[in-house]
DNA sequence: CATGCGTGGAT
DNA sequence: TATCCAAGCAT
């Protein structure tokens, strides 16, 4: 019995073969001198799949890249118009990363992104991933990806069983090992593509190009790995919103504080969201009703429910905070396309 | 190093 | 209905 360990052969092999096809991907070139990708492209893309499906990406990234079709042109758009194009893909400091960064390499830099995975790693919104695969994909460099599907992976094929977050060195250094010096980005998309469909949360085993390398396979325990600490339970928030509707239709908006949950945002004006009673104070005197449905939301750390009031004004009001718009509810996050709708 | 930071699909 | 979890990063 002379176990040999996983190929990097094996899987670049299978992804020539079942490579999904995504909007921002140069299918693998089964030999031929590839051609490159846009490194605009693995950049956008790339930062749009951090902790964010690619089911959810695709439409993103089209809307982006047509409205948008190079670094220059992100980089001279107004932040409130990328932050309205970003509005319900969530982790919105993503956003006004995107565009800091776009700003330096096309003002800075030339518009042309490093090539190293260091000079990548310096700039805004990119970080140990993005970094690698940006290097690995864009520029077919011999860079290490590792994301939770790699990670997944690499916990299989080698048996850990050490719960994360703690044994995210162990398997950091397993991807290193694995990654090739050719075709690092093919590889580490094969890896990602291998764990977000064959080895996914129910892994399919019998069509893996490495059931016969993997560990956990053997000893049956491929579906109970990579093992996770427990997560603290999420705590219940509450909050008012006063939703204000002006005699010509618009309605009574504000710009969100740069930092913090939904920096940077649109939204309406309201109290602060805690635990226990929520204390608000209305933008102005008016009659206001509260509407009998309340909002519920998740966010990653808390729920949230969310009363709120509505009210009618005419055009001589001035609020206390807030300006009055006419927005489209897809400029807003989605906790206040939920308050719009229960207005509205 | 732990925490804060969105959302929607799968289970 | 409730929980889990995704092509993570900044601080």
């Amino acid at each position: 019995m002379c176990e040999q360990g996983p190929k990097s052969a094996d899987i670049l092999a299978w992804y020539d073969r079942n490579a999904r096809d995504l909007p921002w991907r140069i299918p693998p070139h089964h030999g031929q001198a590839g051609v490159r990708p846009d490194p605009y492209h693995i950049w956008l893309s790339e930062v749009m799949l951090q902790q964010t499906t690619v089911a959810a990406v695709e439409r993103y990234f089209r809307l982006f890249t047509s409205r948008w079709p190079d670094i220059h042109a992100l980089a001279d758009a107004p932040e409130a118009e990328v932050m309205g194009a970003w509005a319900g893909l969530g982790y919105y400091a993503r956003a006004r990363n995107l565009l800091k960064c776009a700003r330096v390499v096309s003002r800075d830099l030339g518009g042309v992104f490093p090539r190293d995975v260091a000079g990548l790693q310096a700039l805004p919104g990119i970080g140990p991933y993005t970094a690698g695969a940006i290097a690995a994909i864009a520029f077919d460099r011999p860079a290490v990806v590792v994301d939770a599907n790699v990670e997944r992976v690499m916990a299989r094929v080698y048996a850990v069983e050490t719960p994360l977050p703690e044994c995210k060195t162990t398997l950091r250094r397993y991807a290193e090992g694995l990654t090739p010096a050719n075709r690092a980005g093919d590889y580490g998309q094969a890896v990602m593509d291998l764990g977000a469909t064959v080895c996914g949360q129910k892994p399919d085993c019998p069509q893996c190009p490495w059931r016969r390398d993997c560990r956990a396979a053997a000893a049956g325990i491929a579906a109970d790995l990579p093992r996770n600490a427990p997560k603290p339970p999420k705590p219940e928030r509450n909050g008012i919103v006063y939703l204000l509707h002006r005699s010509d239709g618009k309605v009574l908006v504000e710009t969100r504080p740069a930092k913090g949950l939904l920096g940077g945002m649109l939204g309406f004006p309201g109290s602060d969201w805690v635990e226990g009673q929520a204390v608000g104070t209305p933008p102005v005197a008016a009659d206001w009703q509260l509407l009998p449905q309340t909002v519920r939301h998740t966010f990653t750390h808390f729920h949230l429910t969310l009363q709120v009031y509505q009210a009618q004004i005419g055009i001589g009001a001035n609020p206390a905070v807030g300006r009055f718009e006419a927005p489209a509810p897809q400029d807003m996050p989605t906790v206040m396309r939920k308050v719009w709708a229960l207005g509205g």
